[in-house]
DNA sequence: AGGAAAGTAGAGTGATCGCTCTACTTTCTG
DNA sequence: CAGAAAGTAGAGCGATCACTCTACTTTCCT
């Protein structure tokens, strides 16, 4: 059993890497199969479709990422930026094809259950910016300062892949401090 | 001659629909001939091959948009901000399944002329925020501010699709004022 | 030790894909 | 009006696709 679950985790982390680096529309299943180095009828097992492989690479993305968020701290108007900092060392490691979730959106617009992955894991992360204005101004209402830090970490990952990492980084963290100093957050 | 090329535009514009819809992964050959409303042979005839129909109506975009934002006019620092105005409305006409060129790039990395098509487009995007700031502040120094404003035309086009169009419009215009105002161009 | 569970290798299947081709009709132009 | 150019309809082709199945081996847990 633990087994299994090692397996089926290794495969995920074999097939992110795969989409990431190839997209979902270049990539078929015999191409997984290498990739994740398995038998086909093991990749069928764990992953019973190649949507299911998708949902799966995007859930374990979704673990990933947010893991990664955690790491590191910071204090003050530092703890609200921090996600776009953690964004820009992301964007570093890892091969920048955009934001894997809107990715998945874009190709395949009909299948719900993809749809419901993309949204729950970009619900939680403007979630994130909220909580972290909750703490950095506690009772002060955020919702558009969050919205606006959404926003930035939307376009960052984007203009990344277009005007280099340092850039968009430095782009967003100039228009994140002016936004939080137009609202008196500093 | 003129027939030609009328045809080969209908298509084009045909092709952006279906793809700006549909996707690209989710559309083959025979559903984009049965959308364009012709036949096999004039389709391929025009576009040699799928990939010529994505770049296609990839060019097709591209003239379309760089059309609709030249639409109206505003004066001072509304100048600078106007293509964030139209692209609200932009997102208002067409369905808002992201940004249609890096849907692209997300699909087919290994295309080279694809890629090349994109870079293109996003190149001139971004030219046309330097020139509408040159023209606000003359001499001054406004490559920051134009990847910002770069920034947040990408971030606004992904985040209307997750938050809604109205909340992405007025959060990127809120930072867009705030940035603009760090800099003093008011 | 022994049986269940999980793994490997890889051939096979029907469907669909991108694309070509034949045969014919319509439209424009000198 | 004659001929070229551009259009239509749609069958057919080889390749590839997602997915299944058979036959066998390894690993884990009593």
């Amino acid at each position: 059993m633990c087994a299994m679950t090692s397996t089926k985790s290794r495969i995920a982390t074999e097939l992110e890497r795969s989409f990431a680096r190839q997209g979902f529309a270049e990539q078929g299943v015999e191409a997984l199969r290498a990739e994740a180095d398995v038998s086909l009828r093991t990749l069928y097992k764990h992953f019973p479709s190649r949507e299911a492989m998708i949902i799966g690479a995007l859930e374990h993305r979704d673990r990933t990422y947010f893991d990664w968020l955690a790491g590191g701290a910071a204090e003050g108007v530092d703890h609200v930026l921090h996600p776009l900092v953690r964004l820009g060392d992301w964007l570093g490691e890892v091969a920048n094809t955009g934001c894997l979730f809107l990715n998945a959106l874009a190709e395949y617009p009909d299948s719900a259950a993809i749809a419901a992955v993309v949204k729950d894991h970009k619900a939680r992360l403007a979630d994130e910016f909220r909580l972290r204005l909750e703490r950095v101004a506690p009772g002060q209402d955020t919702r558009d300062l969050a919205a606006t830090l959404f926003l930035l970490h939307e376009g960052m990952t984007q203009a990344a892949r277009l005007q280099g990492r340092e850039r968009a980084t430095e782009a967003a963290m100039r228009a994140a401090r002016a936004a939080l100093a137009a609202e008196d957050i500093r």
